[in-house]
DNA sequence: TTTCAAATCCAACAAAAGTCCCAGATCATC
DNA sequence: GATGATCTGGGACTTTTGTTGGATTTGAAA
């Protein structure tokens, strides 16, 4: 485990170092575990060491909306952890993962001693905040078409979020992320590969024209389609 | 001011609330002026003193989405205030409005010679951080005239960030709190007196069916029209 | 290679949301 | 109590998204 490339952690010396390993407990899961349920009490505070995992929220009809697809230097529910309410979201190994764990109590345990942990747990919170703020304006304001365009660019949130790059997702796992049904997806898909956005390579589709991309993102339409005819 | 009020500042010691004091100046805006504006650069810490304020963010195409609108014991731009990055949205007066702002800087430091600010700060941020995920599913997966059932029965995020009783407001302003026109708000409006959850009065509503709007809020659909008629 | 499950494609339809537009109501105020 | 400005009501229409269902492709396992 490399501490030093988790926020939380960075700056902390030796010794605070070697009180957190203590606190951490390690918890390995096959793939398709159940981590753990938003409602849940407080399962504590969650870093990624090895798999992907994936945080996600589940509507009463049963849709889901992915928010995260965390690889090894991520964590998550730091929000429960801290405030020891209830877990926000759902949690669930993708591949088989290996977790470490640290609880609520020994989280402000820890916090309490380590005044750098508290300092880079507020910006880490900001940071998170600001990401909520943009996946909140996508989904007021975006059509699917412009958020598509968004996560094959990696924009800020998606960047941080989704530690997959589009190419290697289902559009399954694509449309959950930007909140649609597959259906919608892959007609997004097919509409951004005729305006000449993407280009299908196998199975996956790569981008052929940022700028494209980059306007869809910005405008919200799709500018005029490749083959529209040129009176 | 009553600085015990504000959550972030719960627990200081009179020479610590002091030292706050000193760090923050007074400001004050007519009614309609602009505070601050998404994009430029860490405005600082706000607190609102007097007036209302009105959070928001506008898209491309001039379309708002108001994130709160608050009144007295509230703060806001926590997030630019902690990171020093730029706002993350826009704020203006809604009425004569009096505020108290901490820089950046000032607020870094007070933060740093006073742990329970620090401690406040991580939990109002954790609070924060639940509101936005909250609002996020809300536009992924509920309908308008879900998300208006939610406004009227004030449940968590909009109780936090919406200071006015919806019978106060116009329906443009219900229209962007919830992400939507006018015109389809007062559709969704028409659509719950006729279901028989709200009745008219005057120009505002009042709940009629509290039980009924908690089941629209969760189900997400209209349970059966009042009048629809029984075979 | 065969076989099966998962992933994809796509068309047709339904429903929700957004747009346009104009007629009335209501309110402050002069 | 006349006069704008703002707010509301509601019809008609378009666009976007969601739903259904079937046809195909693909990749991994048997």
């Amino acid at each position: 485990m490399d501490w030093s490339a988790i926020p939380y952690f960075a700056g902390l010396d030796v010794p605070a170092l070697a009180r957190v390993e203590r606190a951490a407990h390690r918890k390995r899961y096959p793939a398709g575990a159940v981590i753990f349920t938003e409602g849940e009490c407080c399962a504590g505070f969650y870093i990624v060491a090895d798999g992907l995992v994936r945080i996600y929220r589940v509507n009463p009809e049963g849709r889901l909306h992915t928010l995260s697809l965390l690889r090894s230097p991520s964590t998550f529910n730091e929000v429960a952890a801290v405030d020891g309410g209830a877990n926000p979201f759902d949690a669930v190994a993708v591949t088989q993962v290996e977790l470490l764990i640290i609880g609520h109590e020994a989280l402000l345990n820890l916090m309490a001693t380590e005044r750098r942990l508290l300092t880079n747990t507020v910006q880490a919170l900001a940071r998170l905040n600001r990401d909520y703020i943009e996946r909140l304006e996508d989904m007021t304001f975006r059509t699917i078409p412009s958020r598509l365009a968004k996560l094959f660019l990696r924009e800020t949130a998606y960047a941080d979020q989704i530690a997959e790059l589009p190419s290697k997702l289902t559009q399954e796992d694509m449309a959950s992320i930007l909140g649609t049904t597959r259906e919608v997806l892959g007609r997004a898909l097919r509409g951004l590969m005729n305006a000449g956005l993407l280009r299908k390579h196998g199975r996956a589709f790569v981008i052929v024209d940022k700028a494209g991309l980059q306007a869809l993102a910005e405008t919200n339409t799709l500018p005029n389609l490749r083959e529209s005819p040129k009176i």
